[in-house]
DNA sequence: CAGTATCCAGCTAGATACTG
DNA sequence: CAGTATCTAGCTGGATACTG
C-alpha cells in the first residue's frame, strides 16, 4: 500500500495539508486521532498495557481480542470502544480479523500505518505519566496565586 | 526546574503513574492534552505556524500575542482559545506576560514542560497532514466494501 | 486589545438491555 | 464472546453581547 515513491508524495502531502487551517481535513484527523480512547487502544495494541510498574519502555506490537482491550483498558465503556475500533479500522490504522470459532473470535492489530501513528501515541502517553507531579506543582502553584 | 536527579524522578513517575488504569490522574492529564485545541496552540507557539507550504520543518518556539494566535489558528472561538490557554498555564506549560501598554498587551510563551510537549504534539499534526491522503484511501475502501 | 459572561444547540459518552 | 440498539444526562463549544 503505497510505498511506491512514498518520499515525493509524502513531501507533497506535507505541502497540501495544513491544520492550521480550518477548513483542511488534516484539521479533522488531528481531531479524530487527538482522542483519550484512540490514544489508549493504539497502546494497548502497541504493547504497552503489559509493561510491569518499573519497566522502562513499552513491548512490542501483539494482536489483542476485544474483551483483551477492553480489560485492558480499564473503564472503557463497549459503546466507545466499539466505536473507536471501527473508527481506526475505517481509517486503515487496525486490521480486524475474525475466526468462526464457536463462539467468535475477533483480534485486532495495528497496520502499517498504525504503527506509525504508535510512536507518536506512545510519546503522549508516556509524556502525561511523566510530568504528571511536574503538572500537580504548577497547578497547585497557580491555584495558589489566583484561585 | 527540577533537573536535579531528573532520571531518578522519572523513572519513579513512570512506576507510579499508569494512564490504562481508570482512576489514574495521568489519564485525565492525557485527555486533557489530547484535545485538537491545545495541539494547535502548542503547535503554533512553537513555530509550526509560519512554515511555508513546502518547508520541510516548523520553525522555532516563539512568543504569540493573543490576537496573532488567534488569527494563526484559523476558526478557533475566543472561549476555546481564552480556555485553552488558561489550562495551558495553569498547568505550567506556557507563561502569560502582560505588558502595560494602552491598551494591553499580552504574549504567550512556551515553558520548558511544553516545550517537551511540543515534540510530541508537532509529531501528532504532522502525521496528520502527512497521512491524510492514505487515510482517505482506506476510508474510501472500507466505505467500498460495507457502506 | 484581550478578554469575560451568558445562553443554548448539539454532540458525547455512560448506562442499560438485548442478540447471533 | 463480541457486539448492536436505545435513551438520556451533561458536557462542549459556538454565537453573541459586553468591558477594562
Amino acid at each position: 500500500m503505497a510505498t511506491t515513491s512514498a518520499a515525493q508524495r509524502r513531501a507533497q502531502a506535507k505541502a497540501e495539508y495544513d491544520a492550521f487551517l480550518a477548513g483542511c481535513p488534516s484539521r479533522e484527523l488531528l481531531d479524530r486521532v487527538s482522542d483519550k480512547w484512540v490514544t489508549l487502544v493504539l497502546s494497548a495494541l502497541g504493547g504497552g498495557g503489559s509493561a510491569r510498574p518499573g519497566a522502562d519502555c513499552a513491548g512490542e506490537p501483539r494482536s489483542l481480542r476485544y474483551s483483551e482491550l477492553s480489560r485492558l483498558i480499564a473503564g472503557v465503556s463497549q459503546k466507545m470502544l466499539t466505536q473507536t475500533l471501527r473508527s481506526l479500522e475505517r481509517d486503515g490504522l487496525v486490521t480486524r480479523r475474525v475466526t468462526p470459532t464457536v463462539p467468535v473470535t475477533v483480534s485486532y492489530e495495528l497496520t502499517d500505518l498504525g504503527l506509525s501513528l504508535l510512536a507518536m501515541m506512545r510519546g503522549l502517553k508516556a509524556w502525561a505519566e511523566t510530568h504528571m507531579d511536574d503538572v500537580f506543582a504548577n497547578r497547585a502553584s497557580y491555584d495558589n496565586r489566583a484561585g
